[in-house]
DNA sequence: TTGGAATGTCAACAACGCTGACTTAAACTG
DNA sequence: CAGTTTAAGTCAGCGTTGTTGACATTCCAA
């Protein structure tokens, strides 16, 4: 109905999809879909008493081996004290490594071991799963319009590092 | 760069897109955006010593006026236990109503106040207001393919919600 | 009238944000 | 070289929001 209503040929296209209603409902549909999004891993971590925040540090260090502690703070948007918490867990369960830096020593590079590494490849195929089933179902075309509309939702720094990570990714 | 690459003409699109990079991608731009999504609302919330918790049920209280206590745990998914502690706040601060069911009077049917419904408007409004900017800046067709890879990536029984709730909407 | 459903409450706990204060070590700067 | 800044870590405390478990109340329905 909302499909049929806004692609037809009288004009209405650009003028009915920013109504109030249309807004409220891309609300909702963030709301219900990031449930559906964090679902999954929840469930693994859930297992070994961890958290979101333990899979987000696990996911960017496994996106930039050897990043630094303050560049994951930052990429995070979380204090130093919040994500201590969770990287101390992280090396003593013997799942991150912390090496002392070379050029500066005041540095702390930060690298997944084998076993965080395994712990990461599952969480991120859960998540990948329903990723992949989300873009089957909505085809190609879909996929280029919602990673266009999250982008446009996000903070400028963080559209920024969003782009720099997908830069050195592909 | 990832635009360009799947939209060619030798076929690669459909066989392109759901490489492991580009799921990681629209992982990533899910946690980035949904800060985004957020952000407005919340230091909205923060003044107030409310949290996300108060603005959700003040969200679907106005979405389904008169909306039972347990309607309310279903949609949003958390225990009664839960709920109820952001329930009483919001009673006990003159934003939310509780009116006893008339037909099943162990039914408390729940209510915005004028005061509840000004919150809601300010909240409302700013998160409007980035979804706004982000649909303008994508475009009407990218509007469609957001929702529909959101649809398709919420559990059944929230993409049920979510579509009962549209309707009523509309 | 008895069982079960809907609601509410109390207590305890965990995850994960926050602020503030402080230390250590290294690097930069005048 | 002395002083400041920076990176990281730590401790203490607090707030929101989720969880379980136990229990009381109210009321519908078989």
């Amino acid at each position: 109905m909302p499909e049929g209503r806004s692609g037809q040929g009288f004009g209405g296209e650009s003028l009915l999809f920013l109504t109030d209603e249309q807004l409220r409902q891309g609300i909702e549909a963030m709301f219900f879909a990031y449930r559906g999004f964090t679902a999954d891993p929840d469930r693994i971590l859930a297992e070994m008493s961890y958290g979101r925040a333990h899979h987000r540090a696990i996911h960017f260090i496994n996106r930039a081996p050897g990043t630094t502690v303050n560049n994951l703070l930052t990429i995070l948007g979380v204090t130093k004290q919040s994500l201590n918490r969770v990287l101390r867990t992280l090396i003593s369960d013997g799942l991150v490594e912390s090496r002392v830096g070379t050029s500066d020593k005041r540095e702390r590079h930060l690298f997944l071991t084998d076993k965080g590494a395994a712990l990461e490849a599952a969480l991120s195929d859960a998540q990948r799963a329903r990723m992949r089933a989300a873009y089957k179902d909505a085809g190609p075309e879909a996929v280029q319009g919602f990673k266009k509309v999250l982008e446009a939702m996000m903070d400028a720094d963080m559209r920024r590092a969003y782009t720099k990570l997908r830069e050195s990714g592909a």
